[in-house]
DNA sequence: CGGCATCATGACAACGTTGTCCAACCGGCG
DNA sequence: CGCCGGTTGGACAACGTTGTCATGATGCCG
C-alpha cells in the first residue's frame, strides 16, 4: 500500500480511503491512486484488515468425514451456498472419523479466527471448544450430536428411518432381516441400530443378534457377513444396510448371484433408481442438513442467542422396489 | 496474550516464547504460563502470525465449478490430502461455471494471502491472476488449460479419450454414433468433440452432425435429443456421452424402454459397473487430478522455478458391456 | 571483591491496515 | 484584510504476534 501511496504520490491513509471508497478524496487524487494500484497489481491484504478491525474474518470452518464421499459433499455444497449469502468464505478438512484429526482441524480454524464452526463429529468429546463455545463463538454439530458439549445441533431421524425400513420390510413378508451398520461408536450407527430393533418389536419380531453385523465394513467383510446371514435354514431374506458406502458393497456382493434378498439402504444415492431392481432406501437429503446447519449458524451469527437447539429433520422411505422382494 | 501474561506475571514476550517453546524460559515460569493459557482457554492468532512472520498463512486456494459434483469432490478430496502432507489447509469455491464468481473466489482467495492456488478455470480470461503470477504466487490451472495467461496446467488426454472410445464404439459395429457433449466454449467439451471427430475418421466414419448436440444438457434436453438421433432410417446405433452428468441422463431417458442403443461416457462413475448392461467408460480419476495439480502446486512452493509446465494425464476406456452391445 | 559469562526476562518495533485526530488550504463573507 | 467553515491530506496509534536487542540477576573465577 505505500509502495501505491508512491507511486500516486499521496500518503498512505489516502489510499485506505480510495481502497475504502471513503468520501474526501479529490477525484484527480482518486484517479491516480486507482491507476496506481491497478499499476501494482495491488490487492489489500484481508488478514491485515481483519487484525486490524477485528471483527470478522469473513471465514467459516467446516470440519466433515471425508470432502469425497458424495454425501458429505452434497453438504459441504449447501454449507458453501449459504455462507456466499453471507459473504463467507468456507474452510473445509476431512477427518476420516479420526477423533484426533477433527480435534486438529477445528482448533486450526479456530486459531485462523473463523466467526463459526461447523462439525459432524468423529468423537464423542468436544470439550476442547469450550473457550471459543464460552467466548461466543457459534459451533453447530452435524449429523451427530456433541459428546460433551451444549450446543446447537442438526440431526436426522435415525431411529425413525430404520424402523420405518423394518417395517417396509415387515409388510412384504420378511420375518428374518439382517442390519448390517456402521462401527456401534458412531452416533448414527448406534441410533440406527436401535430404530432396526423398534422396528423388529413393532413388527413383532424377534431380535436375532446373529443376523447382526456392526463395522467398520469393507468390501470382503461385507460379503463374508452376507455369506453368513443369507446361508442356512434360518437365512435372512432381506437385508437393511446402515450408509451408503455399505449398501453399495452389498449391492457389489450380491451383483451377478442368484436369489438376491430384499434390500433398503440407509441415505439416498446417485443411480439408486436405475439398478436392477432399483434400490429402496431411506432418504436423507445431504443438502438440506448442511443448509439446516449453515442457517443456524448463520443466525447465531447474526445475534441469535437463544438456548442451543437440536433440529431433527425427518427422513423418508422411498420404495424403489428392492425392498418389495417377496421373500422366497 | 498480553491477557495470559498478565495472569502469569510476566511479559507478552515471554508468553510469546512458550507458545513457540523457545529455549531460554525458566520451568517453573512456563508452567505458569501454560497455566494461564489453560485457564483462558487462549489460542495463538494465525492472522496476526502472519502478518507478522509476512511468509505463509498456511493456506492454498481451490476453485472449482462444483464440489457437490462426486468427481470435483474427488479432485478437492486429493488436494486437501496433499495439502495435510504439507501443512496446509484449503479454501475451497465453487464457481457454478461462471467466469465472474471464478474470477470473485480467485481474488478473494487471493486477498487472504493464499500460498497458492488452483484452479478449474470457469472462463477463458486469466489476466487478472497477472499480478500475483508475477510475484511469484503459484498458479496451477486443472482440467481445462488458463485463457491468457503461461501457467502450470494439468490436462487429461480428452481427444485420445474420445477417440478410444468411438474406435471401441466402432469395432463392434457401429457407424452411426451420436455424441452428446456439453456447451462447446467448454474447453474439455470441445476437446472431446474434437476427439470423438478424429475417431470418426480413423474408424472411416463420415462425420454427421446430425448426430451431435453440445450442451448445455438438461435431463430434458438430452431427452429429446435423443429421441430425434435415434429415430428414424438413419437412426445412431451408439452413443457416446461427454460427461458423467450427460451420461446419467441419457440412461435415466432410456431406462425402461426397449432398444437401447450401446453407449460410453466420459467420466467414470460410482455404480456403473452394477448397471443392467454395465456402462463403458473412459476413465479419468479426479484423484489422480487433484494429486497431480496439488504437487506440482507444492514442487512451486519448495521452489521448483522451472518453466509452466503442461501435464498430460492419460484416460484409458473401461469396457463393461454397454458399449460392446451390437447394432440392431 | 571485581569482572565476566550465562541465563532469564522484558521493551520496542514492525508486519498492513484503518480509525481518530489534526493541519493546511481554499473560498466567501463581514 | 481577517476570520470561519468546509474540504482534503497526513501523522499516529492500534489490532496480536514475534525478532532484535537490552537489561538485570546469578554464579563462577581470579
Amino acid at each position: 500500500m505505500s509502495d501505491v501511496a508512491r507511486l500516486a504520490g499521496v500518503s498512505i491513509k489516502t489510499v485506505s480511503r480510495v481502497v475504502n471508497a471513503e468520501p474526501g478524496v479529490h477525484a484527480d487524487t482518486a484517479k491516480r491512486v486507482l491507476a496506481a494500484i491497478d499499476r501494482l497489481g495491488f490487492r489489500r491484504n484481508l488478514g491485515a484488515l481483519n487484525l486490524r478491525r477485528g471483527s470478522s474474518t469473513g471465514t467459516i470452518g467446516l470440519v466433515l468425514e471425508d470432502v469425497g464421499n458424495p454425501f458429505y459433499s452434497g453438504l459441504t455444497r449447501a454449507v458453501e451456498e449459504v455462507a456466499r449469502g453471507f459473504g463467507r468464505q468456507v474452510l473445509t478438512g476431512s477427518s476420516d472419523e479420526d477423533p484426533d484429526r477433527e480435534r486438529e482441524l477445528a482448533l486450526e480454524f479456530c486459531a485462523r479466527r473463523v466467526d463459526g464452526l461447523i462439525v459432524v463429529p468423529a468423537g464423542l468429546r468436544h470439550g476442547y471448544l469450550m473457550p471459543e463455545i464460552t467466548s461466543g463463538m457459534p459451533v453447530v454439530f452435524v449429523d451427530r450430536p456433541p459428546g460433551d458439549v451444549l450446543a446447537d445441533t442438526v440431526l436426522v431421524d435415525n431411529i425413525e428411518g430404520a424402523a420405518a425400513a423394518v417395517a417396509h420390510l415387515a409388510a412384504h413378508g420378511h420375518r428374518r432381516i439382517a442390519f448390517l451398520g456402521d462401527a456401534p461408536d458412531i452416533f448414527t450407527a448406534a441410533e440406527r441400530l436401535r430404530g432396526f430393533r423398534e422396528g423388529c418389536a413393532k413388527a413383532g419380531i424377534p431380535y436375532d443378534a446373529e443376523l447382526v453385523a456392526m463395522g467398520p465394513h469393507t468390501g470382503p467383510s461385507v460379503r463374508a457377513t452376507l455369506d453368513r446371514v443369507l446361508a442356512g435354514r434360518s437365512a435372512a431374506t432381506a437385508v437393511l444396510t446402515g450408509n451408503n458406502r455399505i449398501t453399495v458393497h452389498v449391492l457389489r456382493a450380491v451383483a451377478g448371484g442368484t436369489g438376491r434378498p430384499a434390500l433398503v439402504g440407509f441415505d439416498d444415492f446417485e443411480l439408486a433408481d436405475l439398478l436392477d431392481p432399483p434400490v429402496s432406501v431411506v432418504s436423507l437429503q445431504p443438502g438440506t442438513l448442511g443448509r439446516a446447519a449453515a442457517e443456524l449458524l448463520f443466525a447465531r451469527l447474526n445475534g441469535d442467542t437463544s438456548p442451543p437447539r437440536r433440529l431433527m429433520l425427518p427422513v423418508h422411505l422411498v420404495p424403489r422396489g428392492s425392498g418389495e422382494v417377496e421373500p422366497s
